[in-house]
DNA sequence: AGCCTAATTCAACGTCCGTTGAAAGGCAAA
DNA sequence: TTTGCCTTTCAACGGACGTTGAATTAGGCT
């Protein structure tokens, strides 16, 4: 009988990751949820301890996954320069394109994620604590890999590009519809490969503008 | 009798701001806002028509002055410079150091305002409409600006590479506490001296390296 | 003094919230 | 067939929600 409880826990997620997407933690409720997942409220409490216990566990059945992704990424990159070090370019890549590797995979199913993560990163109530839960490990990683690209940079450049780096990634997987409006059509949100072709090049730019010997 | 009408709207807008920059739109009740005023629940409807009417006024408030002050950083530059271009250097400090300014001119005021800017820009619910209705104008003049100073750049690369500039722009003044924990406090999320020295030219310098003539 | 209006309080409305306990259903082992 | 456990439903709880209408206060004008 087993199997079947994970298939509607799946389901309960489904509707809360959609749902908390778009409108917040707050501004959903659980009854909202139970009805998207076509299930009775008091089930959301049989699968999960609370609300925030099902939020929580939104941001968790995704984040191992594609931390996984991002880490293979950069394995391959360490792989390929055994010897020499890899460019800040190729390291950042290899932090965001596996983003755009998930979406074409499976675009409905990280589009409200990544929209959610944008909404925490910037928000005092969850940003601090929670980005830091689920992220810091993958993001120290990427840090000193860097570093090493950069040698001699200071701590104090490499954690302030990476926040900027942090604002302009998630605000643009986000897909708010924003650049669609300022640019009067003339920009896609959900247009990746124009993604692909400028925020990484962007960002390295900013990186090896920024972060030199002292 | 009036002016003291005014005194308790600003008031009320304040503690809706600050509640509204910590938990967002849905977190927060009516209720709440008004204990923090120091009035009762029912004024807040004599002086705004609905919560959401509280909400947009609560960003109106503070929009027309902000964009007031980054028109005249932008008049200065271009004042400066009748005859020959800018530099993206000069048009991006434009945009930026007067928020650097406001927040050290009156920190209690700005800081929650920035913060809720933040949410709102990455908000798939509100970031499309919300973001344009209140400063369209004004970024579409810095683009016109950056245009001219990075000539036969296209439209697109514009575009993008302001999106970016403003995910990051609006996660820096977000001050999440973010960056804190991640650098284990060797960055300090209010340290607008670092962010200073770092965002403008960071920004510059992925806008020179995409925006070229295609 | 009294009046008029704007500002504020009080009490309440219907609705929906997060959450729970007890009962019902369904499948596996015995 | 009965037992037992996992899953799902049903009905409800106390409380808080956004909002409103009517009553009260306060201050400038005549």
């Amino acid at each position: 009988m087993a199997p079947r409880s994970n298939e509607t826990k799946q389901r309960i997620l489904n509707a809360a990751e959609k749902l908390f997407a778009r409108e917040g933690f707050a501004g959903v409720t659980v009854r909202q949820i139970m009805r998207e997942a076509g299930a009775d409220v008091a089930l959301a409490y049989y699968h999960f301890d609370s609300k925030r216990d099902l939020f929580d566990a939104v941001l968790m059945r995704r984040a191992d996954y594609m931390n996984d992704v991002r880490h293979a990424a950069l394995d391959a990159v360490e792989q390929r320069h055994t010897d020499d070090a890899p460019t800040i370019e190729e390291i950042i890549e290899a932090f965001t394109t596996p983003l755009l590797q998930l979406l074409a995979e499976d675009p409905d199913t990280w589009r409200d994620y990544f929209a959610l993560i944008a909404q925490i990163n910037n928000s005092p109530q969850w940003g601090g604590e929670l980005m830091t839960r689920f992220f810091d490990p993958l993001v120290r990683r990427f840090i000193d890999a860097i570093r090493r690209a950069l040698p001699d940079s200071s701590d104090a450049d490499l954690f302030w590009c990476y926040h900027f780096l942090s604002g302009a990634l998630t605000l643009t997987f986000a897909e708010t519809g924003r650049i669609d409006n300022l640019s009067n059509g003339v920009c896609d949100s959900s247009d990746m490969d124009a993604i692909n072709e400028r925020l990484p090049a962007f960002i390295a730019a900013g990186f090896r503008h920024i972060c030199k010997p002292h």
